[in-house]
DNA sequence: GGTGCGATATATCGGTCCGATATATCGAAA
DNA sequence: TTTCGATATATCGGACCGATATATCGCACC
């Protein structure tokens, strides 16, 4: 997971760990979270296998702060690639390894991403009969608290499927492959637009 | 976490570790999932500090299969009651942790409860702030698949704060302490009703 | 009446990841 | 000028996951 993660922000600019780190947390902290101690091992695991180079930009200021720079390499770019192919069922049944690859989807082929979409619109529709059924059977037996609780899942599985089937539809009409993943039009409408 | 959970739903009735599983992801499992690898050490564990007792149903049928009922003792209850209390952060900053003390309400104070809830409207209202700060700094710097993801979190924190804004609202109509927690008629209005 | 399969049931274990903690520098406010 | 929050890297114990193993139960299907 974070392997990917850190290999497709790097495909951006050369960063620092913290950096990468609060760039991640920006743009996925809502679904997925993580540490330094698991980021700064990864780094040095991708670096051992020579997927990074490392960078020290001292010289300029006489900083003594040791800031290390990293910066994908070909090999890395091809993990990458391998990673992101690599998506099993994982792919579409973990909310977090889903959304980890939406982040990235401007890297994917168009059939890549319509197949991930509806996999995972699959998934969730099961989901959620299941969660119905649930609630059939237990609407009498549980606390009104536990039962908030499993209305509100139900809900936002529903709305989750509203969504992809949202972006389903966006893929469809931009899937001729000009510009992949640059027009901020495209989604617009399907936005809530807060503000 | 693992702890609180098990502990609270043993306090409805004796059951297998086996069934534990199947009941807390029926009622938390949108929310927080959790492996076998974890259940059965913390089954464990809980006995060896005598917070549960074991129970073998054999005799009536003539089973080999070895099936083991855990029975809340007192001293369970009791950690049960510690562990409720002691949230801190985390069980207003943390999803999981917030979403499991709220399976459990029923068996807080009002007073706690109304406190936990407005602590962690509070807490989404500032990650909002936030990310609504992000998508403003990002919109032109990032491209539209993430920008989707973003805006996705954004909504998905305002509709949870208005989730919560009902809950509290609830709380007060119901706060005089009468059948706490059994009338579903309270919480009917708030949910979007599926079906 | 057997057989084969999915659900029930418990258990372990390697490896991954988190949370806490330590260290040190930087910029800015008080 | 010192103190504080943000920047920056690093480690480590313990918690947890995912895979795997084992075995029984019920029932559907031929």
């Amino acid at each position: 997971m974070l392997e990917l993660a850190v290999l497709g922000l790097l495909k951006e600019k050369p960063m620092y760990g913290y950096e990468v780190k609060k760039r991640l947390d920006e743009r996925l902290g809502h679904t997925w979270k993580f540490s330094y101690g698991s980021l700064y091992p990864t780094l040095k695991k991708l670096s051992k296998v020579e997927a990074v180079e490392l960078e020290f930009p001292d010289g300029e200021t006489l900083t003594r702060k040791k800031k290390i720079v990293y910066r994908i390499t070909p090999k890395g770019e091809a993990i990458f690639e391998a990673l992101l192919d690599e998506s099993g069922a994982s792919a579409t049944e973990d909310r977090e390894a889903f959304m980890l690859r939406l982040a990235f989807f401007r890297y994917t082929k168009p059939e890549t991403r319509r197949r991930l979409l509806e996999r995972r619109r699959g998934y969730l529709q099961d989901r959620l009969a299941k969660m119905k059924e649930s609630l059939k059977t237990l609407r009498e037996r549980v606390d009104a608290y536990s039962l908030e609780l499993m209305q509100y899942g139900a809900n936002e599985t529903e709305h989750d499927i509203h969504w992809l089937e949202g972006m389903i539809e966006a893929e469809r009409n931009g899937a001729d492959g000009s510009q992949p993943g640059t027009d901020p039009s495209r989604f617009g409408v399907l936005r809530g637009e807060t503000t």
